[in-house]
DNA sequence: AATGAATGAGATTTCATTCAT
DNA sequence: CATGAATGAAATCTCATTCAT
């Protein structure tokens, strides 16, 4: 009896692991085509045929198309928060970089969730403020606060924090928006840095060349 | 006779009138609900009822719902060409500020207009390289183009043209993305003029304080 | 004032005579456009488009698209009975012939009456029942008691009246359906007679050549 | 894991079964009403409501209405070949009567997808062309090429082929086309053989009665 | 009378969801 | 759990008819 209920909590754990790779698989699925054809035009059966299961079986696991949108929400949240939010003291030509470069580290299988996330908010009011705007919020704020306490510190020009954020936002924009809409490969971690640096030293120093400057 | 047939002329123009201004209705009730929810989501039915005309009038105009959709890029073709890409020589900061300031102007009522072009080439790639692609590429062209004008005249760094288009088109996106999603109301003149400054000061010199700079 | 009146009358006469010009022209467009689709597949608009006047035109002379085939059935109405039943005794070889040829003689502009007639009855029920299917017996009716008569004076072979009726409407109809149908043109007058005498000699004499005979 | 396979290709045979019966049932429906009514004024609606299922359950099953009729002209195709050409050799009263009593034989269930076929060949030029013609042709150069071996063989009188057959088609026709159209009742075996023997004799010996024959 | 834009009932088709197997 | 056929609400579109000009 012991032993057969071990073996019941064995495969109990091994159905579950499935269960929730199973879910997984479909919920990539679900992204990948509301990425491709945005949520509206996709059907389920587009969703189920890539995710090689038959439609029924998807509401097993969703109780529905739009409860996938949410759950691609969901699974979205903690990178998101991670990689714009803990950047911690911001001071430097370097640590700027590297925020940039953090915001960049878009893998290419979670690049499907974001386009998705984006998509939507950029479609449907409702979406956009309850599950997106507070987190661009939060970057604008974080954005702003940067600005503040650099102009405080002299080491930036007297910007109004505000249009400084949507500026510093637009740069990343320029950068992230292409390979999101599938225009740009995602870029090696090499090209990462390099475009943060690029985006970095475009903020701090413009692209003119002053007396003295650029000697070569 | 004649007289006869002077009044017909009379009410046939009338007619013409009438026609297009009621096209020109139906078009921008489209343009006002595709812009909201995505030309997926939106129904007929409720562009007609925007348009206040019954849902069999709309084919008495357009052949279906899609032809409403290109129309709409019909109707943006002429002014975006005109604002990106008659900027003529830009050499000194105030032709830029001058080339921001007009691309920035996009008034209230072609707002929805820009906002569906730009809604369905985000999601649609037929859509993106038949229609939209082109004009963005010759943006980022005429933008490289200045770029290495630039550098080569040593009056920009030494920058590669293609990553500086593309931060430029950043610093414009941050500042009407906001605008296009409903999020910020569409600039005034006045705005629009301080909005261009910043950016190109940005664009110019950076945000960095430097040594000599910002003699306070 | 005498002389107004007259006036006024002659062109009474001369509206009547347009008026009923312009119903013609319209029923023909009708007939033509029934023809070539059917009833039920050709729009008011084609009708409007080939009769050059506008759909609303269309109303002042009948009550609607349906009213238009009814006035179809009463064109055909009087041609048919003549061409069909006036046949008067049929006895010989000849006057067989003559009525072939009478039954073959449908003008060019007649056809699509003819056409737009059959059409109707052999997919509506209704339509066929009121208006068709009397034709129709009268003339199966009358070849019957062709038949009997012949048969009981000698000149046929006993053959079935009713049986012998359909073959002879099958005869009629291997000339003619392909005609009414677009796919042969419509016999000249001699063409008529040679097609009423092969038919009439088949059904006389059938095809089989017999011992003495043919020795041409 | 063998025994639920088996049990899996089991229902799998019993669902594939179940398809395709339904599929028929569906298609037979449609013929049904598609005959009565022709193909333009029959509703989706009507079809469905005669299969005793949903609307959209159609379209599980066929494409749109258009490929309902798509289906049904597959469904004629392989009957009408083998019953009108695979005639072999006709040299003799009983081979020209057995021909024609093959020709004869529609079964009442296939009825309605014959008479859908005629319908649509008679209204639309792209069906007749597309899918019927051939067929007639067909039939039309078989009874040609019979007609020139029978006169060159001294047993016809010299008949122009091409007239004949339209004439030996028309008596078909005469037979036929009062069952398609819902006049008279689909005849009995024993019926068919007396039509085509009443058939073959006209066609052979015609009606007229000669001295010497007939001498009951 | 003639016109043709407006109407809305009704047709076809799609697709998320349910449910029997 | 998995399957995929069945469902029907809702969407797009057509077109005969009406009516203001």
């Amino acid at each position: 009896m012991e032993s057969r209920t071990d073996r019941q909590r064995l495969s109990e754990r091994r159905r579950e692991r499935r269960n929730r790779r199973r879910r997984e698989e479909i919920l990539a699925a679900a992204a990948t085509v509301f990425a491709e054809k945005g949520y509206a035009t996709t059907t389920v059966r587009e969703i189920a045929r890539l995710a090689d299961v038959a439609e029924g079986t998807l509401y097993n696991y969703f109780a529905g198309k739009r409860e996938m949108l949410l759950a691609i929400v969901e699974a979205t949240r903690p990178r998101m928060e991670e990689a714009l939010l803990e950047s911690g003291a911001v001071k430097d030509r370097d640590s700027l970089i590297a925020m940039f470069e953090r915001a960049l580290n878009v893998s290419e299988e979670r690049l499907p969730f974001v386009r998705t996330l984006l998509t939507e908010a950029w479609v449907d009011d409702g979406f956009l403020h309850r599950f997106v705007a507070h987190r661009f919020n939060a970057v604008q704020e974080a954005l702003q606060q940067l600005i503040s306490e650099r102009v405080a510190a002299g080491a930036f020009r007297p910007i109004e924090p505000q249009l400084g954020a949507r500026l510093i936002s637009g740069l990343f924009a320029g950068l992230m928006l292409p390979v999101l809409r599938g225009l740009e490969p995602p870029p090696s971690p090499k090209e990462r840095r390099a475009l943060a640096i690029a985006a970095v030293d475009l903020l701090l120093d413009g692209v003119r060349l002053r007396p003295g400057e650029g000697g070569e």
